[in-house]
DNA sequence: TGGCCTTTGAAGACG
DNA sequence: CGTCTTCAAAGGCCA
């Protein structure tokens, strides 16, 4: 078992950490139970909690949300509209989440606390638990190729059996190699960025990383033959998120349980069946194993069902440029072809070979489910900006995770389609976007806020406002390039780009810039977390107002890195770049 | 019914 | 080379 960074390396071993807070059941609460040297911390974040709570529930009259019922009593309100609720969430997030700690404080097990899910990766419910399982599952998790996914502990039900053995039991495999053995010498330039290497301390004990032929297991499952199963993280993810938030939050609907249990959020299928971005190609040893994770079953067809034990492509598979989509309709088992004209027509519709996916979207896939457990929320818009913060309040181990993913992802993808291009892709989605992009939007609203948009991200987040303070989101950083703060936070960082300005939290995305952030934002955290604490009798701002988007963005980051690996500066010098930053939201006071 | 919305990141297109 | 555009997932929303 590899050795987690500081304070969190028993972390995984109790399972009451798993549990520590049932207010938002948010995955960096789970951060909370972090090894001693975080507990006074846990302590001070548990009474802003708390605090933030009772402030709320009294501070009605001003704020519309206040009038909702006090979080305790009814957990998860009802709301008329999923931006109603989405508003409650997220403020509930930004009060109590501010200090929250990282979701995951080790980074080889940083998903494992999430993962702590008393379920097992089919479904079924571990009776040893959540800590029971990842102790003991995962050093188990390296099944056989050949091996289901069957866990004798958990009878899966046959509706389940059928359908994930194959898949899941790949992802026993694979998943586990991006996340247990890990190193920087595994990030190489350009792959997942550079600052967001790992740079693991030897001391920590973490493994070394995978042979590089292990190729990521992070695909999706085939839809064809699992209605919906969890993506290649999912197997963990989806199914845990929600058992975890079950056991989190015992409160949890049925409906919602047994909505998230069934995969809702997971893998969505094509109703023509899934078009597999990566249909199967001539594959070595090691890539086999993989592919049997990430394809369809009409690509990879499981072993037990004899399709291609050799994980040889279909002879009707030829061309890595067709995307594969293996109807029964369209691909008789013969390889008999349809009508010249349906023929041509389906190929000019299959050839689609997705592109694959970046690190947010596979975070995203991965987090959406649980989101949406903990909200009610199916909204994506919303969903997504959730885990859009969400993802710059990771530490930069976790987001190194998914950049490692993504690397993978895309080096799998290459190989599986040499010739495939973006470009190819381009133009295949009906209609993109109208006039105005992203960066464009956040452009208008600088200039002219909130008059143009339709859907403004504010009707999302209106509490956060993210679009509504766009000044002091990039005028905490991105505009203040002279400012210490941003010359200390990526000194090595080039200037931000103009779509990184265009994009508040884009800041963030620079690895060194993040993780540097994130470096003094560990700091700045310990040294408010003082000033708060100290302050608690007037209520902090940080839990009662809307946080600018940006700003947000730099609490987050003040949540996430408890255990920061990576050598500070001097503490005073932290903090005095820190306090230098236009962190108005902290000093602001409460309304 | 199909595009929009929303997020970040990768990559192609373009000047 | 820098900037802009498109697409990847997802599911409710809306015309």
């Amino acid at each position: 078992m590899p050795q987690l960074p500081p304070a969190g390396g028993d972390d995984l071993g109790a399972p009451d950490e798993l549990i520590p807070f049932q207010d938002e059941g948010d995955e960096q609460d789970k951060g909370a139970g972090r090894g001693s040297a975080h507990g006074d911390l846990d302590e001070l974040k548990s009474s802003l909690v708390h605090e933030s709570e009772n402030r709320r529930a009294s501070a009605s009259g001003s704020d519309s949300e206040a009038e909702r019922p006090p979080p305790p009593p009814q957990p998860r309100e009802s709301f008329q509209k999923p931006r109603d609720y989405l508003a409650e969430v997220v403020r509930r997030q930004q009060d109590g989440g501010f200090f929250k700690g990282p979701p995951y404080p080790g980074y080889p097990f940083l998903m494992i606390p999430e993962l702590g899910s008393p379920y097992l990766p089919n479904g079924a419910l571990s009776p040893g638990g959540a800590h029971t399982y990842l102790q003991m599952k995962w050093p188990l998790l390296d099944v056989p190729a050949g091996a289901t996914l069957k866990d004798s502990r958990s009878p899966s039900p046959a509706h389940l059996s059928n359908k994930v053995p194959v898949v899941q039991h790949a992802h026993h495999m694979h998943p586990l190699t991006p996340l247990i053995t890990y190193s920087s010498d595994h990030f190489s330039p350009g792959s997942p960025p550079s600052h967001l290497s790992p740079e693991i301390d030897p001391k920590t004990g973490i493994p070394r990383p995978p042979h590089p032929s292990e190729l990521s297991p992070y695909y999706p499952l085939s839809p064809g033959a699992v209605g919906q199963i969890p993506h290649a993280l999912g197997w963990l993810v989806p199914q845990y998120s929600c058992m975890a938030d079950r056991s989190v939050i015992p409160q949890i609907t049925r409906r919602t349980f047994l909505q998230c249990r069934q995969g809702q959020p997971v893998y969505s299928i094509p109703p023509g069946g899934f078009r597999h971005p990566y249909p199967a190609l001539a594959m070595n040893a090691s890539m086999s194993s993989l592919m049997s994770s990430r394809f369809s079953p009409h690509m990879v067809p499981p072993p037990a069902h004899g399709l291609h034990p050799s994980g040889i492509p279909h002879p009707t598979i030829v061309s890595p440029i067709v995307k594969q989509e293996p109807t029964q309709a369209s691909m008789s088992p013969g390889g008999n072809l349809k009508s010249p004209g349906s023929v041509k027509k389906e190929e000019e519709k299959k050839p689609h070979i997705k592109k694959p996916l970046n690190a947010f979207m596979l975070y995203m896939k991965e987090m959406r489910a649980k989101v949406v457990a903990e909200c009610t929320l199916k909204e994506s818009a919303a969903i997504n900006q959730i885990l859009g913060r969400r993802w710059h309040s990771l530490s930069r181990e976790e987001q190194a995770k998914y950049y490692e993913l993504a690397r993978k992802e895309r080096q799998l993808h290459s190989q599986l389609y040499p010739t495939w291009s973006a470009r190819d892709n381009y133009g295949k989605k009906k209609k993109r976007k109208r006039e105005k992009q992203p960066q464009q939007q956040i452009q208008d609203t600088e200039s002219s806020l909130a008059s143009k948009s339709k859907k403004p991200c504010v009707q999302y987040l209106p509490i956060e406002k993210p679009c509504d303070s766009p000044a002091s989101s990039h005028g905490s950083m991105l505009d203040s390039p002279a400012t210490p703060s941003t010359a200390l936070a990526s000194p090595a960082a080039p200037a931000a780009t103009h779509s990184e300005q265009a994009q508040p939290l884009s800041l963030t995305t620079k690895p060194e810039a993040r993780a540097q952030l994130s470096l003094h934002s560990a700091a700045f955290l310990s040294s408010k977390a003082a000033v708060s604490s100290s302050s608690l009798s007037s209520p902090s701002p940080l839990l009662s107002r809307p946080i600018p988007f940006a700003t947000m963005t730099h609490t987050a980051l003040l949540t996430s890195q408890p255990s920061f690996p990576a050598a500070l500066p001097s503490p005073q010098a932290a903090l005095a770049v820190l306090q230098a930053q236009p962190l108005s939201l902290v000093t602001k006071p409460a309304d």
